[in-house]
DNA sequence: ACTTAACCGAGACGGTACGTCGTGTCTTGCC
DNA sequence: GGCAAGACACGACGTACCGTCTCGGTTAAGT
C-alpha cells in the first residue's frame, strides 16, 4: 500500500492500523464500496468518457444512495481514479531477460495491449478529466504512472549496468521518448497503434543510444 | 488523408464556390460568429476547460441568442474546434535553416511555447473532448495535426537528401518520436516542460539517426 | 361591410372606395391572405386551442413568410378572429315564423350545432383566448355577438308587438338568460348540449315571461 | 357525479390513508408547496392570465426550484387549479332564509363579487384553460362547481318543498339559467356584470316558475 | 423599356420560457 | 452512525416560438 499519495482515495476505513479502536456506529459497507467501484468502471466503459459518466447513474447502478458515493469520494475524479487504478497493477510489471530493448519493448506491448481493450478508455477518461481536474491527473500520475516508471528506472539502470546505455543518460527523457509516442497516438489517432510499435520505438531510441559513445 | 475538413465547421455560407447563388433569406451574421468564436476562446482560457465551458456562457458573453450558436455548431466540441483551429496557423511554420535538427528543434520550441500559454489550455481540451467525442478529435488532427505534419514530412525530406538522415526512415515513426514526449508531458504533467525540452528530445532522436549506417 | 368597428381586421386594401387611386408598389396579394386564414381555421380545428397556435406553423402550413403574417395581423387575436369571424353568417339569421318563442328556439339550435361542430372549438378558443387578450374579445363581441344581437332585438321586439312578451322587458337581461345556459354548458362541460336543450330553455324563461302580466 | 376528485392535484403525500407507512426518503416540503401555491396566486392576479404565467416565474418567485414545480403538478393547469380552487370555499355557502329567491340571489351575488374581484382572473383563467386542457375544465368542474351545486340542488328542493317553484322542476336546467348568464357576462364582458344582475335573473327565471301550476 | 415602391418567400437574428437532467446537499426511517 | 431513498435549490441543457430584421426576387403604376 505504501505511498497513498493523493487522499483522493476510498479505501475503507479500518485500513491502516493507527488504533487498534474501531469507531462507533454501523461500519463501513464494504458490499456498497465494491458495487460502487464495479458500476463506475462498467458506465465508463460504455459512455462517452469522463465527461458523460453522472454520480446519478453510477449510484443507480450500484443500487446505492448517492449519499454513500459523495460520502467516501469527494469528486467524481477520485472516484474514477480509484475504480480503475487498483486494477492493472501485476500485468504492468518489467521483466528481467537480460536486455534492456527486450524488457522495454515486452511492457510496452501489454501497455499498448491495454490500451487497446475496453481498459483502454478508461485511461482515455482519465487523461481528458485531467485537463479540467488536477486532482484527476495527479492520481493519474501518482498512482499509475509513478509507480510503473520507478520500475523503469531499474530496468533502464540495468541496461547501464550492462553497457548497453550510456552512463548518464536522463532516464526520463528515455522514457519519455519511449511512452510519448505511445500515448500520443492512444489519444490522436492519428496513426496506428500496434504493439508492433513498441518495437519500432525501441529500434528508433535505444538503438541511437547504444550506437553513442559513453561520456 | 484526404482533408476533407470535417464538416464540423461554422464557416460562413459562401466560402465554398459549390454555386454561384446565395442561398435565399437573411446572410448569417458574420458579425455574430466572430463574436462568438471570440468569446469562446475568451472564456475556454478562463474557465477550468472544456467540460467547464457551457454554451450558455458563451452566447451570453457574445450577445447573442442560444439558438444562433446551436444553428451553426452542432456540439461544444465544434465550436470549440473552430475557435482555436484558425488561429495558431502562421505561428507553427517550419523554418528551413539547412539543418533538420534545429528546424525541428525550433519549430518544436514555439509549440511548446503555445502550450505553456493561455492556448494551451484549448489545445488540452480539444484533446480531451476528443476522447468522448470522434468528430472532435478528427478536426483537430485533419485541421490542426495534418497541416503541420505535411510541413514536416518536407523538413524531414530536406534532411534525408542532405544527408543528416538516413534514406528510407520511417518518417510518422519519427515525427511521433520527436512529438509525442512533448504531447505526453503537457498532457499528464508529471515532469517540466520547457523549450529546452525540445533540444533534447531531437538530440536524443535525430542524434540517433545521424549515427546510424545508410541502409 | 359597415362596422369593422375594431381595426383588428385583415381586410385586403382596395375594400374600401376611399379613393379611385391604387397605391404604387407591388399589391397585396389576395392568395397568401386566403391560404393564412385558411390555415389559422385548420390549425385551430386541429390544436389544442388558441394558446397552442402558433405563427411560425401558420405561417408553415400557408406556404407563406412570417413577415406577411405579421405585416397584415397585429395580433394572433386578430388573426384568429378574421380567421373564423366572418364565417358562420349566413348560418345565424333569425327566422320570423310568427311565434317569438319559435324564432328564437330555431336559431339558438342552430348555434348549439355550430358550437357542437368543429367550428365549435374556435369560438372555443376565441372566449378562452379573450381572457388574456382584451382585444380578442372584443373582435368576438363586436363582430359575433353584436351582429347577432341586433337582430334577436328585433325578434324580440316582434313577440312584445305580438304580445307574447311584456312590454318593457329587459331584452339584455332575457337573451343572456337564454344564451348564457348555452355558453356555460359549452364552455364548462358539466352537462349535456343537445338542441333540445333550446327549446327547455325557450320553455323555462319565456314561458315564464308570458305567464307574466304586462307591466 | 362521482368526485372521483381529479388526481390533478398536489395534496401532501400523506393525505390519503392508503397505508399506515410513510414511503422512503426525504419528506416532501410542505413550506415548498405552499409557497409555491402562494406565488402562483399572486402572479396569476398580476399578470395577463393563465397565458402569460410561467413555471419560470414561478418558481423564481417561490424560491423553488422549477424541478420542484414539475415534481408535482404535470401542468401549469393543474397547478392554477390546485392554487384557487380550496381558496374560495366558504365564501360561497348557500344561507337559508326560508325564500329560495333570497337563498339563490344571496349566494349569486357573492359569486358574482369574487368574479369582480382579483380572484375572477384566476376563475377566468382556468375555464379558458380549460378550452384546451380536459384535465383543467374537469377539475374546475369537480373542484368548484360540484361542490357547490350539490348545495344548490338542496336549497332549491327546500323551495319545491315549501312550494315556491313546481315540483318535478329540472333543477339542472333552473341553476345553468341562473348562473349562465352570470358566466356569460364575465366571460365576454359584453355587458354590465354587477350584484343586481343576481337579482335580476332571480326575478326572471324564478319568477316564471313561481307562477307556473304545478304539473 | 425603365424606375420606383411595396409586397413576397425565406430564413437568420436576439430573446424568453420550456421541460429535463445532473449537481451536491438535505432529511427521513431503518439497520 | 452508515445506509437507501428520494426531495430539495440550482444551473445548464437543447428546443420551440416570439416578433424583428435583412436578403433576392416579383409585380405593377408611373414615367
Amino acid at each position: 500500500m505504501a505511498q497513498n499519495h493523493t487522499r483522493i482515495a476510498g479505501a475503507p476505513h479500518g485500513s491502516d492500523p493507527t488504533n487498534g479502536k474501531r469507531p462507533p456506529g454501523r461500519p463501513r459497507s464494504e458490499e456498497s464500496r465494491q458495487s460502487i467501484l464495479r458500476s463506475t468502471l462498467k458506465l465508463l466503459k460504455q459512455d462517452g468518457g469522463f465527461g458523460e459518466l453522472s454520480i446519478e447513474a453510477i449510484a443507480a447502478d450500484a443500487n446505492v444512495g448517492k449519499t454513500t458515493v459523495y460520502r467516501w469520494w469527494p469528486t467524481k475524479a477520485a472516484l474514477v481514479a480509484d475504480a480503475f487504478l487498483a486494477s492493472a497493477d501485476e500485468e504492468l510489471r518489467f521483466p528481467n531477460t537480460g536486455s534492456v530493448q527486450k524488457d522495454m519493448s515486452l511492457q510496452m506491448r501489454r501497455l499498448i495491449r491495454i490500451l487497446r481493450s475496453k481498459r483502454g478508455k478508461v485511461v482515455a477518461a482519465l487523461i481528458a478529466g485531467g485537463q479540467s481536474d488536477a486532482e484527476l491527473i495527479e492520481a493519474f500520475r501518482d498512482r499509475f504512472l509513478w509507480p510503473r516508471r520507478k520500475q523503469a528506472y531499474q530496468t533502464l539502470q540495468r541496461g547501464i549496468e550492462r553497457g548497453e546505455l550510456p552512463a548518464g543518460s536522463d532516464l526520463d527523457l528515455i522514457l519519455d521518448s519511449l511512452y510519448g509516442p505511445i500515448y500520443m497516438r492512444f489519444l490522436i489517432r492519428h496513426d496506428k497503434l500496434d504493439e508492433n510499435f513498441a518495437d519500432e520505438i525501441c529500434g528508433l531510441v535505444l538503438q541511437g543510444l547504444k550506437r553513442q559513445p559513453q561520456r
